[in-house]
DNA sequence: ACAGATGTTGATGT
DNA sequence: TACATCAACATCTG
């Protein structure tokens, strides 16, 4: 395989969620790496790398970064040509973007600043207590990357609703049985949405509007599918959260 | 039509 | 320390 540079405006020369447009030398490293083979692809969290034979790719997303095949799409940033199949970063809101690294460089430009991922080693609930440590809010934890690595908003929302946790619990105040139901939540929320991924109702929900495929995020005033209590919507740690009010009890009596 | 919200997250300010 | 806010941007909803 082999891959080929068609646009340069969305590398960068760090992972970074602000757009730069003076990148020369990141781009000159993208194009060094026309005609390497593809050797491997990982992730780590949110992050993508893209290993080379001879180089690396670290990438993220950001919100509405996405790779397709085929046509070139919309709002395409990067084309990579491999074989005679295109493949396209197309990232409507740019605030994803895709790095150029030296190979050895890969792994630490993964992992900088990250603690488990989610999905490929999901700890136990005494390692999660532990991990969970602090006043600060749950959801804030579970946001924090370095805490546990691929949860982004929905995720988490789904997950302590799952759990039956309040978002503002305190991290370090869960009992072991708490973590373990946060874990189990967790697990089965990912791969809920893994298994989902085929049919890509989520992707379609949140990119082109439609049924709303999850079960308390965007959904306040609905009936909670396991206690029939109205879903309630507020801003926490700055971002939209939803949660059951009967599920989900408060830590403090003056919040809902 | 327009205001507000949207999946991310690092930098700033209080 | 721990928060909220903003900044990047395009698009969709109410």
């Amino acid at each position: 395989m082999s891959a080929w540079t068609r646009f340069a405006c969305a590398i960068r020369p760090s992972l970074s969620t602000r757009p730069s447009t003076a990148t020369p030398a990141a781009a000159a490293a993208l194009v060094a790496l026309t005609g390497r083979r593809v050797i491997a692809v990982e992730r780590v969290g949110k992050r993508l790398g893209l290993r080379f034979e001879r180089g690396a790719l670290v990438m993220h997303l950001g919100m509405t970064g996405r790779w397709e095949t085929g046509a070139e799409p919309a709002h395409a940033r990067l084309g990579l040509r491999v074989g005679e199949r295109w493949t396209w970063f197309a990232d409507a809101r740019r605030f994803g973007c895709v790095v150029p690294c030296a190979l050895d460089a890969l792994q630490p430009a993964l992992h900088a600043g990250m603690g488990p991922d989610a999905l490929a080693a999901l700890p136990d609930a005494e390692a999660l207590r532990e991990r969970l440590s602090g006043r600060r809010s749950l959801k804030v934890a579970l946001l924090d990357q370095a805490v546990l690595a691929g949860l982004g908003n929905i995720h988490v929302v789904e997950a302590l609703w799952r759990a039956g946790l309040h978002p503002n619990r305190a991290a370090g105040s869960l009992s072991l049985r708490e973590c373990a139901r946060l874990r189990q939540g967790i697990a089965e929320q990912l791969a809920d949405a893994l298994a989902q991924l085929g049919e890509e109702q989520e992707l379609v929900y949140l990119t082109q509007g439609g049924r709303n495929p999850f079960t308390v995020y965007g959904r306040e005033g609905a009936r909670c599918a396991r206690c029939g209590e109205a879903i309630v919507k507020a801003t926490l740690a700055a971002r939209s959260t939803w949660w059951c009010p009967s599920c989900q009890p408060a830590p403090y009596s003056n919040l809902t």
